[in-house]
DNA sequence: ATGGTATTTGCAATAGACTTGCAACAATGA
DNA sequence: TCATTGTTGCAAGTCTATTGCAAATACCAT
């Protein structure tokens, strides 16, 4: 844990949105911290491997995006399509689907991703 | 419809799986068919307008898929993660989580993305 | 502390999907 | 026929992300 990834994991701590590379970069340029956005990257492939952290692709973004897992559990996430405002939805309505997909397909089905866009609050 | 157009639709409707525009580009270079890459991508820009071809964006691939629109309805897909193939879901299992998921977020939803990944029949 | 090894970082270059500018070409139609 | 419009190919560019390599840093045993 050094110095550079401490503050990429401040930054996730202080961020409530998921970010991307690119923000984690400008935004730890603006506070001084001198960092690469080669690093980010590398950084972020780093956290992901010891679990702290999650990697978001979210559909028509062409970026990935990171949150800190903390204690979350497998969910999946609504974004506004007007500010870019991404929420977290915590139920997974999926696994009676998945057994009748399983059934209708002749699959084994061992994962699934699932999004939601729409207009947050402010934006109605 | 063009020439060129015209065989970018005959290689869909003889296609059974989705296909990207390297591979539209690739089986009609050898078929013997000239055409550019760039022209392949904008020929999907005209069908998708003209409502003829729908074009998916599955999660992790990093590239875009085209298929025949024809009658389908809104569906989704499950992707198998050895050999690649791609199944039509003809179920759409989420109106009900939608109505959910507005009350609990105060979102207007207004569109979703879901699609499953496992091993297919063959694969397994 | 000191020296040696392994890890991390920055810079430059590269990959891969896709887009854009522009000029040549083809089709359309008065 | 001529002018206008739409289509294509080539080159170059965009954007996210990755890789090679050498310099800097951290780590550890002495
Ligand atoms: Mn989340
Ligand atoms: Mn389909
Ligand atoms: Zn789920
Ligand atoms: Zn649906």
């Amino acid at each position: 844990m050094t110095r550079t990834r401490q503050a990429v994991l401040a930054l996730l701590q202080r961020t409530r949105q998921p970010v991307s590379a690119n923000e984690i970069f400008d935004q730890l340029q603006q506070e001084k911290v001198a960092i690469d956005l080669v690093t980010v990257y590398r950084t972020m492939h780093v956290l992901k491997e010891l679990g702290l952290v999650l990697q978001l692709d979210l559909h028509q973004e062409g970026l990935s995006r990171y949150e800190l897992k903390e204690g979350r559990e497998h969910h999946h996430h609504i974004r506004c399509q007007i500010c870019g405002l991404i929420v977290d939805l915590l139920l997974c309505p999926l696994k009676k689907v998945t057994k009748l997909i399983e059934q209708q397909t002749q699959f084994i089905v061992d994962d699934h991703t699932l999004e939601f866009t729409g207009l947050c609050p402010q934006c109605q």
